[in-house]
DNA sequence: ATAGATGCAAACTTTTTGCACCACA
DNA sequence: TGTGGTGCAAAAAGTTTGCATCTAT
């Protein structure tokens, strides 16, 4: 994520152009991974000099509200960010062992949406499809992969 | 959900058979609606007399491990629970309006799973696939639906 | 100059844990 | 009769809110 980037698309949504509203999506789009609100402020700590984890939580809510950051769904109770400005339909593989994030561009699911309308005269508005899996670089390192934790 | 299949679920689970976990399961399985642990709790208290919302996350827990239950992700950080002892495998599509889950058969993914193959060497492992929507009841009724709430 | 952004502290919600007691097998 | 289930109280973890201060426009 280019900093000019960052600063249109802060501008598209109308929110102020400020240094910690850059270097969250500096940060996010660094590592094409996806992240919990903490882990960003973690990394970005060091570059900002001070933020606040409220701060960090308000602008992954600005972003997420505005689908400029996609949640990733795990099990556990967090919530997780991954940086997503492309605004054409498509879908995540998301590796379990680094969090790397790669984009599935194929969705065959126009079928089901009219499967399901024929069925019960139901309407499909939206889907959440995550593949999940281990990526190429992670499968060749065996498993254990890089790790990747909060600290 | 007859109280016989849950004792067989129970029991191939090597789990004690007991009037909570039964209640559980009757309870998620009645309304063919996700719920979240604590509206479990409100709608089995009655008639078990008295239970803890502990033990109600205790048997969720045990169950979803044992996939007789499947969660359902919303982005509120609440977790939500569907009965779902079918093993072959399908996805869900579920309505915002008043909660009931469908099941959906068809699932065209396995081409996606190549594909990731193919490109980077990853390995698909698992999806999540989860079809939001407005059953066909609720498009009827009209937008609104019949609410459903924790009370 | 002013509306919006942020830090800090504290609250809040959901979920988990520890431990004593109880009940199914 | 013993292992596993449960109630209760309290803690933990993640997230949100209130308000005073600061800053981008």
């Amino acid at each position: 994520m280019e900093q000019e980037q960052g600063r249109e698309i802060l501008r598209r949504l109308r929110l102020k152009v400020t240094p910690r509203r850059l270097e969250v999506m500096r940060c996010l789009g660094e590592e094409q991974a996806y992240l919990s609100a903490e882990e960003v402020w973690n990394r970005i700590r060091p570059v900002l000099g001070s933020i606040g984890l409220p701060t960090v939580y308000r602008i992954l809510d600005e972003l997420a509200e505005a689908q400029v950051v996609t949640r990733i769904f795990r099990s556990d109770r967090t919530q997780y960010y991954f940086l997503c400005p492309n605004q054409e339909h498509h879908h995540h593989f998301i590796c379990e062992s680094c969090r790397r994030v790669e984009d599935v561009d194929r969705c065959n699911l126009d079928g089901v949406a009219g499967e399901i309308a024929r069925r019960s005269g139901g309407l499909v508005t939206s889907h959440i499809l995550q593949i999940n899996g281990v990526c190429g670089e992670c499968s060749r390192l065996g498993e254990g992969g890089r790790g990747r934790d909060a600290a």
